[in-house]
DNA sequence: CCTATTTCTTACCATAGGTTAAGTGTGCGG
DNA sequence: CCGCACACTTAACCTATGGTAAGAAATAGG
């Protein structure tokens, strides 16, 4: 399956789509190959890009006024990354995003992407069911974060994630989980 | 401004609406009027409404297995309060919803809320960025909990809300940050 | 194949916040 | 206007996780 193809099959998994829409879709969307460790966003610019991974690993994370890098994002093949808030309110980003493998993305622009929100309005729905699930998941996380213990949500990760434990450095881990490299030594340690 | 017409006003800032598409909206949703410490929703039920806040105050929360409640969320006037996970699943819910205040509220059920997405298109737009906005929020939250001191979040939400000190005891606001009741005390008392 | 760098682990002490338990207001229903 | 439940505070002690520093193991590049 092409890479443009790949991405309308997960768009027409929740709405439908005419052969014109289709071919709109198409043109809009660039694909790209990205290096390993690539910067694709530096904090304090604006997220110029939509991106859907179709292979590869990225990493999004902010940096605090210690200059401690906080990861709160890791994607792999078939989803999407980008910073949200930056790329539909066109201001700076408080993020970063990077490559951790050498990366396929199928990008969009801003401009492209309201554009092609108007001309094919049955995208919204789309975007509706998946931002509406991104969300869920994000205050399922927030819970966890607060009321289970680093142990549990380790655990947690190991069951939904397997794959990322192959393909994701454990402090990259760590840092997704909300410790400290050393204390998810520990936790793996004790088991 | 009639209860109907504040949610129409809200719908409109997003996206556009015909009046036919407005007359559709207006008789879906049914208004009713809870009293303060009403459960709308106890885990293990199935999420039966998506409610409006025209006015009034609201919280969710999950109680763990060692029977200590969780609050993961407070919405006053002009918001949105459902599960979204067991609403558009229409699978058992993990949690509880119950008013804090006597509180006026828009409701739809779920069978109600797909016929009216198909019959009106254009709300897919309204939501699709409702969501868009409440997932950024969620990991921002997210980020905070995992990386700023409690006294930070406490800072940050006076700043960023402060009504709910006004009208939420300080328990639930406490559990809303993360924290138990006694540190949030801790925290008062040192400034 | 060897070296440099990255990744991961261990061990120490420090600390934010949890736990428990007791207390002081304060407001509302009878 | 009384009493009781609720809201909030204080204090002493405890624990999970952080910070720091060092070293071991693994991987990649020349």
């Amino acid at each position: 399956m092409s890479e443009p193809n790949k991405l309308l099959y997960y768009f027409k998994k929740w709405t439908d789509l005419t052969e014109a829409e289709e071919a709109i879709i198409m043109s809009v969307f660039e694909s790209v190959v990205i290096k390993k460790k690539n910067e694709m966003l530096v904090a304090g610019q604006v997220c110029s890009h939509l991106y859907f991974i179709t292979k590869g690993c990225l990493r999004s994370y902010y940096i605090d006024t210690k200059g401690t890098e906080h990861i709160y994002q890791i994607r792999m093949d078939n989803n999407w990354i980008s910073d949200l808030e930056s790329f539909f309110s066109q201001k700076p980003s408080k993020y970063h995003i990077e490559t951790l493998e050498d990366s396929h993305l199928l990008c969009i622009t801003h401009e492209r992407m309201e554009q092609l929100l108007v001309e094919v309005p049955r995208l919204e729905r789309y975007f509706r069911i998946l931002f509406q699930k991104a969300y869920v998941n994000a205050l399922n996380r927030l819970n966890a974060t607060m009321w289970k213990t680093a142990i549990d949500r380790y655990n947690d990760m190991i069951q939904e994630h397997p794959e990322v434990f192959q393909r994701v450095p454990l402090v990259y881990i760590a840092s997704y989980l909300g410790i400290t490299p050393e204390s998810l030594s520990r936790i793996r340690r004790q088991k």
